[in-house]
DNA sequence: ATTAGTGCAAATCTTTTGCAGTATA
DNA sequence: TATACTGCAAAAGATTTGCACTAAT
């Protein structure tokens, strides 16, 4: 996979577009949130966001608030993977997907694919609108199951 | 549909039973959530558990450690709708299911089926173990959509 | 110049924990 | 009677809100 560098660029300047598009300011805090979510593998929390920022970019409040109208404006999407912390990662848009958590160290792999559309259908013809579907599939990776023996891969949460 | 109560009964003499074989103590805060859990339509909150309670029959802070030790010993199953406070239904292990949740009251309908089974397969050739998963639907019901234009359908949270 | 965005402090909401007292097996 | 269970108060963690200040458009 070459161009990841242009990649992150490319999808980093798409989603400051649609802040734009949606009449919300393109701020150095926003920036720096969708430089992390573009450039590294998350998703992230809040929280590890702000750690993975430089220090004083901004307050950790600014980030919940700024993930919040970002999310309205569909440049990230949320994430819920059951554990009591939200995650957000880009929003591509190009491409409905899931996700394998690795119960220890929380590491996410994205799954192209999703089988749920069935369901979805199916709350349709019950009479339910504005339907939407969660699902993520949780285990422990070949990495942290490695590791087991010795010491678990840390991880916050 | 006949039986409603028989059925309950049963339902919750069998989670009874599941307490004792795990040398866990019944209680009457266990035998009140597990009356509540067997006998109407769920999951609840903690929150919406002690509500149902009749006054003074237990602390909230005993039905979250209750929760806890009856989630270990099989007798409850922890459901996420991803709006930060978890849920539990009455673990009747005879098969797995997930639900279509209202956006607008919270109501959850059970889908006798599942569809990811091919996802946790996916995820054990991957190597990762332990592979479970969360699925749930989401829509506005008949019922909310006809109550739109006057009062929406009130909902704790 | 407007108005959205920000920092700081404090509130909120759900869930957890410490500890001394109570009840189940 | 031994030990799990409970109540109360208080802590903890994630997220939200109030308000005065700052900066993007």
């Amino acid at each position: 996979m070459p161009h990841h560098r242009a990649n992150a660029d490319a999808q980093l300047e798409a989603a400051l577009d649609l802040l734009r598009a949606n009449h919300q300011r393109v701020t150095e805090p926003r920036k720096a949130i969708l430089g992390i979510l573009s450039r590294e593998h998350g998703p992230f929390t809040a929280e590890e966001l702000h750690k993975r920022m430089k220090k004083d970019t901004c307050d950790l409040v600014t980030i919940y608030r700024s993930l919040a109208v970002m999310e309205e404006s569909g440049a990230v999407r949320r994430c819920d993977f059951g554990d009591a912390a939200y995650r957000y990662e880009i929003n591509t848009g190009d491409h409905h997907h899931h996700h394998i958590v690795c119960r220890s160290c929380h590491e996410a792999k994205t799954l192209d694919m999703c089988v749920a559309d069935g369901l979805e259908r199916m709350a349709r013809q019950l009479g339910y609108t504005k339907v939407t579907h969660l699902l993520e599939v949780f285990g422990v990776c070949p990495q942290c199951q490695e590791n087991a023996n010795k010491q678990p891969r840390p991880h916050k949460n």
